[in-house]
DNA sequence: TTGTAAGCGTTATCAT
DNA sequence: ATGATAACGCTTACAA
């Protein structure tokens, strides 16, 4: 048994292979004794549709493309499990590509995804979405961003995002409320829309506050784990030291936070610290960190509901869907 | 711009579209202008090579599947990460499928790929590996377990994993070591041989120092963060309270850590706790998890790198990789 | 109800 | 160096 199509099946009962075709289809227009000798014939020789040969024809693949930053991240993991689960409830299958933060990566794996004829494209994160919608969305395959934005609005184009600039005012207002006036910021990679309305709404509560804006209090860092020694040693060696951090993400946060245990930096006392995502792990994780909670799991689900619709899968109209904003929610825990 | 075919180039060339595809693919055999011509109408015409009807004929994908129970867990993520790493860096894309460990959904995903004519697939933590192996091997596509392993040895079984048993042991001779008599275990899922294995392991250890085993102290886990609590309860309901467990991976160990924080049960004093896996914030939660590290990522890439060897890609003898076994390695933390 | 034939977008084998 | 033509496995008119 080494591949079997249905000519194989054809020859094997002695008809034509449309028939086969029609059978395997449940088509209607087949006799029903012939139905079920090719079906248990399928069934016996091992058959299996070609993909590639059924979507050449029907010009549809039922695969959706995902390009994440990467999925060792839990807050793109879980995303990736809300967009999973709504594909295998619709007969969807994923293919993933990763972008490491690189634009010229990212561009190769949409490019790729193209080749693949992918129904429908959802990219987290993306640096260079405003391009996918241009040569994707022209081309009739649906782009939907997932936290983040085109700079400028363009017809097709589809998004599913958290109110970044809400959230990161949110965590800052909560610090002033408890008192904090010198309160710094670690950013996230550069060119990412949601790390700069982040800073946005950091900025915008600072403001508000009528604090002034102190550019040296906001730090770069790399949205992952491992930089929180150097983050904490950019902090300390602010002329004024800040008593509280607001961080682009868990990650961040939690890694800062280690460090800060590591060099006897008591949290929240000495410094007090909140993050962005709600990971999973945040609720663990010691002191258990103050966070803006985003919905992961339901942002991938809405994005992959709004690739089916942009497929034709419900009687909603397109244009309903062009852009969902959810809201994040602070999570009060002990490192504030 | 709808999409565009070699058929396209040709007719805007004025020349056949077996001429556009030579001169796509780099031929020696076109003239080099006429070459020129082609890249660049293909370019300027936004044609991109259609995958499905080059592997019609190819027989090739350069596609591989890769079915996880899902990327939710921080263990799996890094290990897709290896995967992925290495298949991008081979010219090969992922087809990602979730089992959510059910053995029906794995067998579904399994047929998926089958379908989509991946070259080679890669299953983590099977239930039911050698049925694959089985259906997919025989008909020429290399099966990759990773940390799972069939019952009987078969002729086609390929796999990745780590010592389990040796990980089992480990850790409970680690707490043998430091004067627990009463070490429980908590198990991950039925049916995952990684489970089976490391409770072995942990018998094994018992055996060895000549303590008798006491079934009630083995209990089940569902190797997600949430099931702490009632795992604790079951602990602390024992007869003779154990002061040492052992946990089928972090996240058990992780949820179980934060019941026993919630009932005031001291961590290591009241109860030492040892995880598995190593993943990437078992250092980063309180107290520090001890644990048996896993090269996740490792175990990821060599699972790729051995389905490249098998898909013909190296010179090396697909016989001299049948079984890679790697071996965990103790992290003592603050937990213990 | 079934069969024949065309076509989807490629690559590959022939000629020329 | 280039062009016809067949083939990959399937779906789908169109015939019978």
């Amino acid at each position: 048994m080494v591949k079997t199509s249905i000519k194989d099946i054809a020859r094997a009962a002695g008809i034509s292979h449309s028939t086969v075709s029609r059978a395997l289809n449940d088509s209607p227009l087949v006799n029903a004794e012939t139905k079920a000798r090719v079906r248990r014939l399928a069934q016996e020789m091992g058959y299996s549709p070609d993909a590639a040969a059924r979507s050449l024809v029907s010009g549809r693949t039922r695969t959706v493309g995902v390009v994440v930053t990467t999925v060792a991240d839990p807050f793109v993991a879980v995303v990736v499990e809300g967009i999973e689960r709504t594909a295998y409830a619709h007969g969807y299958s994923l293919i993933l590509a990763a972008s490491h933060n690189e634009p010229q990566r990212e561009i190769a794996a949409v490019e790729m995804l193209r080749s693949k004829r992918v129904d429908s494209v959802i990219v987290t994160s993306s640096r260079v979405g405003a391009l996918h919608q241009e040569r994707l969305g022209s081309a009739g395959v649906p782009v939907i961003l997932l936290n983040s934005h085109s700079q400028q609005q363009m017809p097709n184009a589809y998004s599913v995002r958290v109110d970044d600039v809400h959230g990161g005012r949110l965590a800052t207002e909560y610090l002033l409320g408890l008192g904090h006036q010198r309160i710094a910021h670690v950013a996230g990679l550069e060119g990412h829309s949601d790390s700069n309305d982040r800073l946005d709404g950091y900025l915008s509560a600072l403001a508000g506050a009528g604090i002034d804006y102190d550019p040296d209090c906001v730090v770069n860092g790399t949205g992952r784990l491992d930089g929180g020694p150097e983050v904490l040693r950019s902090l300390l060696a602010l002329r004024e030291r800040p008593t509280a951090v607001f961080c682009y993400n868990d990650m961040t946060a939690i890694g800062l936070l280690s460090a800060a245990r590591n060099a006897g930096v008591a949290v929240p006392r000495d410094l007090a610290i909140v993050g962005f995502d709600d990971i999973p792990l945040a609720a663990h994780v010691a002191p258990a960190l103050t966070t803006i909670a985003q919905p992961m799991f339901e942002l991938g689900e809405r994005a992959m509901s709004m690739a089916l619709v942009l497929m034709g899968h419900q009687g909603i109209a397109p244009c309903d869907v062009t852009d969902v904003i959810l809201q994040g929610q602070l999570i009060v825990r002990e490192s504030t």
